[in-house]
DNA sequence: AATAGACTAGACTGTACAGTCCATATTCGT
DNA sequence: ACGAATATGGACTGTACAGTCTAGTCTATT
């Protein structure tokens, strides 16, 4: 099959095409997917992969920083009141990350980690430490108008996205299924309510 | 009981030296490290190996379940005060996870757990499982007692254990060094107000 | 129609590995 | 001391894979 037909980009077409199988390949077996498989996948011949990616290690970093980026991306903290903000931002981090999509990318990072340490450093920079930061800024505005206790800002965050996910992901890698939403909503409002009297005002 | 001779029987010199490199072996590579390696690292026949288990997977199983055991194991709660106890706790479990060791088995298992979804929930069962209910046993008859809040026991423990590993342990798989003794003091210690904080009685 | 550039199938090389086989050597129980 | 069990090393098979090569095809542009 030719891939010109289908889009306006002949080049891109094919590349795009190989990111999104050697995406959907990386979450479900990780490095282990063979070029054979993502070419086939993609509905393309080997050599157009090597044609486009320099080896198989420069495909899968350029897969590596679009799901790494897709995790944090347009996460952000709304301007409702305080406990409402942290609740809407719980659930939503948790949708991003205790998803089986979720699970799958933070499985895979680990994997690649191991074997390519630079890429460990690479997510937390690009993940954990940008949301850690965005956190940690909102917390200090609500310390400063006297809404939580004044301490550390970012130990402060990182307690709580440690409370929101920690123990939930664990579970989920052991095979638990997601919650109900029902259940979900009341999971976080739980944690939200915990964190927040640890911080309250004296 | 019907064997008593074969079951007395600690495993050949061999058997346990091959244990021995394939946990070596393991901690450092993973589940890649072959069996021409292992053998080699044991000081030992590739045949041998196979003498002593029916294939590689059999090994690794052994393996694991050595290296689960290994963390948890003999890891228990003082009888000093509330917040003593639940310092030397967080102390000694952040000893066992959060050493080039301890993030070595959390690394490998999480890579052997995608391959083999069983064994995660083998792992939780046998380690996360198993101290979450000892912390909340611990908990309860403090809340009971009257020196905490009363509240969920299982809930507060998950939280006290994700407060007490998470951030930290993302930290140094990014590649953060460890802590130095007192840092690791300093960041106990809050970590344990700020849990209590939230569960001070009214 | 001629040509350049991207795409194709599939054969090919070289490497790494799990697992087997076998002929020989060592160890151990009795 | 002898026979059984176990250990040895090294050759061997079969598989999976990354990456290369070639000869040829399709499409767009001129």
């Amino acid at each position: 099959m030719n891939c010109p037909l289908e889009t306006k980009e002949p080049a891109s077409g094919c590349k795009m095409r190989l990111i999104q199988a050697a995406t959907d390949a990386f979450l479900e077996e990780g490095y282990r997917a063979s070029v054979d498989r993502i070419a086939a996948r993609a509905g393309v011949a080997k050599q157009t992969l090597y044609n486009n990616f320099t080896n198989k290690e420069e495909l899968f970093r350029e897969v590596g920083k679009l799901l790494a980026d897709s995790i944090g991306m347009e996460l952000c903290l709304t301007r409702d009141g305080l406990s409402l903000t942290l609740y809407n931002f719980g659930i939503e981090l948790r949708n991003r990350t205790l998803t089986d999509k979720g699970l799958a990318i933070y499985r895979s990072f680990h994997i690649e980690a191991a074997r390519v340490p630079e890429m460990a450093a690479a997510i937390h920079g690009r993940v954990v430490a940008r949301l850690t930061e965005l956190v940690a800024g909102y917390l200090k505005r609500a310390m400063d108008s006297g809404e939580m206790r004044k301490d550390e800002p970012d130990f402060a965050a990182e307690m709580f996205l440690s409370m929101l996910v920690h123990s939930d992901r664990a579970k989920r890698l052991a095979g638990a299924p997601q919650l109900a939403p029902e259940e979900e909503q009341k999971r976080v409002k739980k944690i939200v309510a915990t964190f927040l009297e640890a911080y309250r005002v004296a």
